[in-house]
DNA sequence: CAAAATAACTCATCGATGTTGAATTCGAGG
DNA sequence: CCTCGAATTCAACATCGATGAGTTATTTTG
């Protein structure tokens, strides 16, 4: 199981390979297999322990609604370029294409998992779609800034960073919605 | 080259095969890779040809400059929507993370290609970096939308989207960079 | 027009991958 | 010690992208 988490994040999804993932373990590619069913499953079983992104829920409790977006975004950002968690939620959305328990884990993020209940922590009126909405927002910039790694924005520094785009969060989360 | 447009566009990147489309045009998978390359390749030169996004450049001369950030959103919609384009965007989108050529299109629509040329004929200042935040976010409503199907944004109106996100496209494009 | 050169195309094959099912080893309980 | 079930391995299959040599077709040329 360590095996397998490090090389999804070191390596991602598809360049992952069970017999190396098995060889690393010391053991039988027909074993990992036998508990996790298939790649997926062990993909699975890999990066739902824990996911990164959970520990933006606590943001709520740690300052004012009106400052929210700019606090979520900027511990967003943090998630991304730190090593360990960097690495896994780069696994998550390379991988989104490819496994269907990595795409799901995108879709829970911007919904059920994170982003709904912080909607709903705020009080916030259509709190799916702000949900929504945010983590799209999310989702792109993280998409561009670190996996495709578009020039400027991917060298923007990350305050300056939030302080253009956090009022774009912070909009979606408590503003007007059209 | 067409069994090869119609299978990305119907099957995507990764479940595309060379075994299958040679089949299709009634040939030997060697010879696709005699004048492709390799698969990668393969999916360039299929997807290459008449990015549908190129056509969103029209959209500066056919309004007023306050109100592009709407009808951005609302064209990038339809495309989106329209079955043939469509399936190109979709096949393009999750081969991103597959394949280095759809990599590369997501990446210059971001910039060079589409909405940085698009920022530079409004005469933006930071052209570049409006260019990246109005990608990333178009990016990541279409991911949400119509790769991930996140609920309740996908079955969302699409002209009730366009009233929500409308401004924050025009924000990124003309609007307080912070 | 025939021969030579070039392009188009096929064939057999390699190495790697996910996956499967049977076989084998291991470890605890009676 | 023996048995039974879990843990683990073994050998193999089907498929894939890719390669290189060989073969056919087409064009160029003398």
């Amino acid at each position: 199981m360590r095996a397998a988490q490090e090389s999804f994040a070191e390596r991602g999804y598809t360049t992952t390979t069970i017999r190396g993932v098995a060889a690393v373990a010391g053991v039988d590619p027909a074993l990992i297999l036998q508990f996790y069913g298939n790649k997926d499953g062990l993909f699975d079983a890999a990066l739902r322990v824990d996911p990164p992104t959970r520990s933006l829920l606590a943001l709520v409790f740690e300052g004012e609604t009106g400052t929210l977006g700019k606090r979520l975004l900027r511990r967003y950002l943090e998630l991304w370029e730190t090593p360990d968690t960097g690495a896994r939620l780069l696994a998550v959305a390379r991988g989104a294409s490819a496994s269907p328990s990595a795409s799901a884990m995108v879709a829970a993020f911007m919904s059920e998992e994170v982003m709904l209940p912080l909607a709903r922590a705020i009080g916030a009126d259509h709190a799916e779609l702000r949900a929504n909405l945010t983590g799209a927002h999310l989702l792109g910039l993280a998409t561009a800034r670190y996996v495709l790694r578009v020039q400027p924005l991917a060298s923007l520094d990350r305050e300056r960073l939030v302080a253009v785009q956090g009022a774009v969060v912070q909009r979606h989360l408590t503003g007007d919605l059209g």
